[in-house]
DNA sequence: CCTGTTTTGTGAAATAAGTAACAAAAAACT
DNA sequence: AGTTTTTTGTTACTTATTTCACAAAACAGG
């Protein structure tokens, strides 16, 4: 099993670039497109190939379909991923209402809250009480939950997502949550990215003085 | 210059966990607080503030009011950082409304967007025409901007940053954009970011099952 | 069918990042 | 005052990731 995170990243890059191109005609792609395509060396894409065991044909590149579909295959995109969103506020409800998740092949199933007013059971995307996340999630078989609450519900949300059966989330409260069992928790942390941002600009604001 | 991103995340992270503990009424702190505190060996928090040129004192640890000054030096937290946000869709709100930025130190200064239905001039934060971009950021002198809008349209808000003078970009639009000059772009992809949930949670099963 | 060209696939080399180890400084204790 | 303990700061080591380089395969053109 491969850990490296931006290996998969870029593998996800990967996939987006080839229907791109295929969407432009190509039937087949060299590595070099590809590195174009995402920015990366051609002896990158063939390297993470490499370690997937996915092979091309020397001089002739890669099949574009044959390539998604392997791609596809490695990321678990091969059905639908349902997702719950917990906490329907600003980020949830941002989340809840991008169209873009469903040619990805992400279906938001539901979200969860505990305010009250905020229930629609019967809407496109049912907002419902936190309590009935277990019984929605065992009857749907959904492994996968976003945490969009307030940073001190956070943790007590995590533990019910484990408890409901739920095997990855994606957090997107600024603090670090303990994990129990074998959940994989990803985080974003928004001020984090910022922050990011804001220091490299300065770092090259000095470095261009000197 | 120090270029490693994950290390500047953790400066962020020491920097947040230092002001937990200082509320904690904490004075001073070892390493290894901090490496409990953000989930690091002590080693590699003692390894981040050496690069950066940050000492303590042997056996004294590290005095917390000086640190968090030195930290919030390095990441250009010295003074509230203004930001801009294009495109007022579902993410551009969802960050608008976001109280948490304040107490970092990041002010949302404005929103711009080509949908004249959603300015409002004397709001809080006013929400102006794009064409109003250039004279707002550089009366200003905003730095920051946060890109927002439908993948179509980012390549070009990023061009009329860049041209309005912004020198750091958190992009939301899952595309790779051609950053021209010395414009630092920080790209969130939230689809990516599932997909890598998606991977590591079928990868664990995988493991599992073997 | 042979020769030249292109492009893959992978092992080796280089670079980057993280971990460990330990001397030196400083405080605490006797 | 001297000994022990603690904790830093830095160098050395280890691991991870990226880049290079080149043989082998596949096709193209003569
Ligand atoms: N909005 C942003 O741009 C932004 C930026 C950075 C970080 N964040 C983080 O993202 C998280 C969500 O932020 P937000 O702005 O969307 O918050 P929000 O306050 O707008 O929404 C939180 C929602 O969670 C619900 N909620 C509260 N407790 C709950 C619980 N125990 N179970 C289920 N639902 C519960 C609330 O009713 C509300 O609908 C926070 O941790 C915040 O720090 C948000
Ligand atoms: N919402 C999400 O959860 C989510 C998830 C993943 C990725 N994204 C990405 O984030 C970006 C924004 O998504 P969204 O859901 O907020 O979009 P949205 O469609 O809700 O909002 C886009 C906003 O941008 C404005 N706009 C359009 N063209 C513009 C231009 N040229 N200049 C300025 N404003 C312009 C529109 O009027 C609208 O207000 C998109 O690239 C999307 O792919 C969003």
């Amino acid at each position: 099993m491969i850990t490296n995170k931006s290996c998969i990243i870029r593998l996800s890059r990967y996939k987006n670039a080839l229907y791109r191109l295929r969407a432009l005609g190509f039937v087949k792609v060299f590595s070099d497109n590809l590195a174009d395509a995402i920015g990366v060396l051609p002896s990158q894409v063939r390297k993470d190939f490499s370690l997937f065991g996915i092979s091309g044909n020397k001089r002739g590149g890669y099949q574009v379909d044959s390539l998604i579909e392997k791609l596809n295959t490695i990321l678990g995109k091969e059905q639908t991923q349902e997702v719950i969103i917990a906490g329907l506020g600003n980020i949830g409800n941002a989340l809840m209402k991008y169209k873009g998740f469903e040619k990805e092949g992400l279906k938001i199933s539901a979200c969860f809250d505990i305010d009250s007013t905020k229930y629609s059971r019967d809407s496109d995307i049912p907002v419902l009480p936190l309590e009935e996340m277990k019984e929605f999630v065992r009857a749907k078989r959904i492994k996968i939950g976003v945490i969009a609450v307030p940073d001190i519900a956070a943790q007590s949300v995590l533990d019910m997502m484990t408890a409901c059966g739920i095997k990855g989330v994606l957090n997107f409260a600024p603090l670090r949550l303990r994990a129990s069992g074998d959940i994989v928790v990803n985080n974003v942390n928004l001020e984090l990215e910022l922050e990011n941002v804001i220091y490299f600009v300065n770092a090259q604001e000095k470095t261009k003085v000197s």
